[in-house]
RNA sequence: GCGAAAUUGGUGAAGUGGUUAACACGCCAGAUUGUGGCUCUGGUAUGCAUGGGUUCGAUCCCCAUAUUUCGUC
């Protein structure tokens, strides 16, 4: 089902947004925080694990449902809401621009698409926007997203050039051949870190009118001042009525940076990867869960969070079970991380009613890097 | 009691008369941004059972001692 954007507030000492996104009768609000289920699960958790942590919109992946287990079966499933049970809110589908980008060692990209091999098996595959498109309109999800070339950091201008020029012509092709009345569909700013590119290619997506914007070719190796120029030179040319979305992006500093920015939504695989290899995000920083120090830690991971986790274990048994690669652990800290970046975006929302966004950032830093 | 073999870090072990004792696990750290989950990168024995000897030089050869294992009365 489609979404809807609105714009309830700006904040006065900042690029900051207050929005919401209306979704099957239900309102989300904005800046959020999508967890990452890219083969139709967010990692190691159920969906009322999800939902507990107070995720609206996750995100699953065109590429890897593609491959497995088909558009054809999630079809016959009734789409991905019902095939892996998530009704908490809406789901989108990353187009596997970035799939291409990030894990076919040989890919041959061509102004028509790009021919790269099955990851799994070897076979040829090749990849175009009208393919992309035909795929997320099977799997049913609320909103897909154009089938782009995420170009890496640094690349030449020329080729840059080059690029967006390909990227605005995917994103004219896809949304020629997108044809759902159920399904919001993305238009993705690329660019890199020339301002003027980035402004040519917002420009020319907000011409062909897209439901919602987003950034990609961040994190992708650059570094902070550099992502956060890409940001500014995107979401200066993108229309306020719409929403937009910073694609990869969940570093806590940088949600906090690019929602001042004028970000409203953002994912990102690391609060799950993080756990999985045994890392915790707290308001005073990043925590190694492996490190000694916590085997006779018998305090929660976080005092202030509310999460499952916090809630009911301590460290102590975190550090034991990640020790140890019990898959709990890895759970419980995704469920913990998960929740602390979605209370982080509620903090912000707060932040942003209060017009206190300069002074959230501060104390955001003094806690995150200067504590401990 | 006699005979034989063995003894290398926290563990399993490789190795050589001559520069920094392989590798694995563990342990100690670090990394991780539109996700091939169980990954990657570092660090980790001042030392080769103990004492003596041979040698320019010994973890490696010899002797003694200790411990362990096996065999035998």
């Amino acid at each position: 089902m489609k979404i809807k954007y609105n714009l309830k507030k700006k904040d006065a000492s900042s690029g900051a947004r207050l929005g919401e996104i209306e979704w099957n009768g239900r309102v989300y609000e904005t800046p959020m925080f999508m967890p990452v289920g890219t083969q139709a699960t967010v990692k190691t958790l159920s969906p009322e694990e999800v939902a507990d942590c107070k995720a609206g919109i996750i995100l699953a992946n065109t590429y890897h449902l593609w491959l497995r287990p088909g558009e054809d079966i999630v079809s016959q499933a009734g789409g991905l809401h019902k095939f892996m049970n998530y009704h908490d809110g809406p789901i989108l589908t990353d187009s596997g621009g970035f799939q291409v980008f990030s894990l076919a060692k040989k890919k041959d990209i061509t102004d028509d698409g790009v021919r790269f091999k099955n990851q799994y098996n070897g076979d040829e595959l090749f990849l175009t926007p009208e393919k992309s498109i035909q795929i997320q309109e099977k799997l049913g999800s609320d909103i897909a997203m154009s089938f782009d070339e995420c170009v890496a950091w640094p690349s030449t201008r020329d080729y840059m050039e080059h690029s967006v020029e390909r990227t605005l012509e995917w994103a004219r092709r896809g949304k020629r051949a997108h044809t759902s009345e159920e399904q919001s569909l993305f238009g993705i700013v690329q660019g890199g870190e020339y301002e003027d590119l980035r402004e040519k290619c917002a420009k020319a997506l907000v011409e062909m009118d897209f439901d919602g914007y987003s950034i990609g070719g961040t994190s992708v190796g650059e570094d902070k001042p550099t992502m956060y120029k890409m940001v500014e030179y995107a979401t200066k040319h993108l229309p306020e009525d719409k929403v937009r979305y910073l694609m990869g992006v969940g570093d806590p500093i940088d949600i906090v940076e690019n929602v001042m920015r004028g970000i409203d939504i953002f994912d990102c695989v690391s609060p799950t990867r993080l756990a999985r290899h045994g890392n915790a995000l707290t308001k005073y920083g990043k925590l190694n869960m492996k490190n000694s120090k916590f085997k006779d830690d018998f305090t929660p991971v976080s005092e202030e969070c509310d999460c499952y986790a916090c809630k009911n274990y301590t460290r102590a048994y975190i550090h034991h079970l990640i020790k140890c690669d019990e898959v709990f652990g890895a759970r419980l800290l995704s469920v913990h991380n998960i929740r602390y970046l979605i209370h982080l975006v509620e903090e912000i929302r707060e932040a942003i009613k209060e017009d206190r966004m300069q002074e959230f950032r501060s104390q955001f830093i003094k806690d995150y890097y200067e504590s401990k």
